[in-house]
DNA sequence: GATTTTCTGGAAAGGGCTTTCCAGAGCGCT
DNA sequence: AGCGCTCTGGAAAGCCCTTTCCAGAAAATC
């Protein structure tokens, strides 16, 4: 026999103050602490009532009622990639500060979700949206992000993004990608590197076009050539990273070092030399990209373009909490190259 | 010259009603399509004054009129935590499937955090709380936060937990840690190690129990000694296991083998073997707990009990929109032992 | 053609809280 | 004693929607 839960709903303000035997004013002050004076003798009475009865303030109506909120909205592709989740984490830990509430949601790299991300949170009337990861490339997806985005700061809501989203109307946040990767470049030629491979991520990415042209313009400058054979796309995913180095291999195209456009690419690059017993670094060298906490715990540490995933996050909220400028706010970012065993100078 | 922002909140369904001519019953219905016809001409004209006027209907307003949300609430302890951020992807991923927002908050263990954040997301009547990650073995925490779901659950909530968070009056969903720490140390025991060590993680948590007692009864019944001496604390973070597996490796035990109660520490204890010269699993065998994706990748790949994160969030999701039942519903989930290079048989 | 039934808009009553504005009380001062 | 102040509660007006209930019109029925 199944027994209907009890649902009765929870106390109201109003039955607090009736309770208490004072006003619906009354009862709000004490609640929370406006700057105005109530006799004590009532404050305890509505504070006793306030517990007797449960009484769960209504956070909606207390949003419809003050017309602000306290969330704030993290749109990223993933949060099982650790990229991203490192950088939600920071994101969190300031929103705490801030004593924010925070809303998350995955695109997992679907433009139409993303948008539909940034409508739901401007309805939920989200103090500030956080635009996490890489934008895309498209003409379309950019006309309406910005329509939107223009809307829902119109109405008062603060918009930063992480990463490189082109020109939308908004504060950001955003690794030097391109000089990150020259400087890869670099520290690879000094180790004697002539032969790169590269395997990158959808070209539809802003970040993987500004890490390419990055790498491209510092080998260009050495003068050293990288044929479009050498160039595989692994789609951003570890899986994808292990495919294209497989691809990469089968090639043979006799590489003494394989850039891989983010760490969790590069993570399945490495398994897949492992399985086809390449080893890493005495056959081959391979560099990733973010420097996301795991990979100096792979074997061998993985040499990578460090960035503060964990900084960016925290200021890309206080960039969104901060009082507003009418000229949109570019925080660049510098990527250090941190080189670790993954990478040494060729044999040959 | 700093221009003030104009913000102009948005526009109001009234606004559109207006403009359009018409009631606001009847935009409304136009608006969220409820069962009721609405004649072509005036839907058309709402539908056009909406565009036009950018309307962005209040989630608040909304929420307060229909007194029920579309968000859910989700407590781990920590996002950037690869195990936390997998199941919290399955969680998300179901969410998206019944057109729910979730709202995230990281509680990095502390017990206090978890309870205001309980408080906070009863507040914004979310529709279910889910709590994911371990229990706090705690007598105060526990009344408070039974107290505390009790109340959220009279006035309607739902409330779901993934690992054993003891008594708690909601459903849970559970990965059954003392049988897969029994089956892994009866794989390990098969494999002929006969000297355990293990890294465990802070005792209020109730997994850790769970797992150590797993291992203890499995070792205790084999007549296999387990002195205290062998089992160190770790922290359940990557640098508690680092340090954790320094300490054991000083007090030169002669293990065979070391059971980590996380992959998370595993990670760190695998690190902390490299950087000391101990070869896993030529010296050492090592295993870990969850199965979090990454371990397949290390070098060598970690032997770990398997547990299926992502689907945990998608069913505890599940469950939490499922028809509620009077009693609380348990569903167990088995963890599989997977074994891989990081064990081996013991040389001596 | 008259009556009943079916439709479809609109008015209005909430939903739970904040906050302004007003009135009365208590105070100090001359 | 009389005046003006400050101080504190309370009434009430929102905040923006949803949804019930009602009335009028159109359609269906005999």
């Amino acid at each position: 026999m199944v027994r209907k839960a009890e649902t009765r709903p929870s106390a109201t303000l109003e039955a607090v103050a009736r309770s208490a035997g004072v006003s619906l004013a009354t009862a709000s002050r004490v609640l929370n602490g406006g700057n105005r004076i109530v006799k004590a003798e009532y404050r305890d009475r509505v504070l006793a009532a306030a517990k007797e009865l449960q009484y769960m303030p209504n956070a909606h109506a207390q949003a419809l009622a003050r017309s602000t909120s306290s969330t704030v909205g993290v749109i990223l592709h993933d949060v099982a990639d650790p990229y991203f989740s490192v950088i939600a984490a920071g994101v969190m830990r300031a929103a705490h500060q801030h004593d924010l509430l925070v809303m998350m949601a995955s695109t997992f790299r679907d433009p139409d979700r993303e948008l539909a991300y940034v409508q739901t949170l401007h309805a939920q009337r989200a103090k500030a949206i956080l635009l996490i990861g890489s934008g895309f490339n498209d003409k379309e997806y950019l006309t309406k992000m910005e329509a939107q985005l223009r809307a829902y700061r119109a109405s008062g809501g603060r918009v930063a993004c992480i990463s490189n989203h082109s020109t939308l109307p908004a504060d950001v946040v955003v690794p030097d990608n391109r000089q990150g990767a020259a400087d890869l470049v670099q520290a690879l030629l000094d180790q004697g590197h002539r032969s790169f491979g590269v395997i990158t991520g959808p070209s539809r990415l802003i970040t993987v076009n500004d890490r390419i042209e990055g790498l491209r313009g510092a080998l260009d400058k050495a003068g050293v050539a990288l044929p479009d054979t050498h160039v595989v796309d692994g789609g951003f995913t570890r899986d994808g990273g292990y495919a294209a180095m497989n691809d990469l291999l089968d090639a043979k195209l006799d590489l003494s070092v394989v850039c891989v456009l983010s760490d969790v690419m590069a993570i399945g690059a490495l398994s897949a030399c492992r399985d086809r017993g390449v080893s890493v670094p005495a056959d081959l060298s391979v560099a990733g990209f973010d420097d996301i906490p795991i990979v100096r715990d792979l074997q061998p540490p993985l040499t990578s373009v460090h960035l503060p995933l964990d900084e960016l996050g925290v200021r890309a909220l206080e960039l969104v909490m901060s009082e507003p400028t009418s000229r949109r706010r570019i925080q660049r970012v510098r990527g250090d190259v941190v080189m670790r065993a993954s990478t040494s100078p060729p044999k040959r």
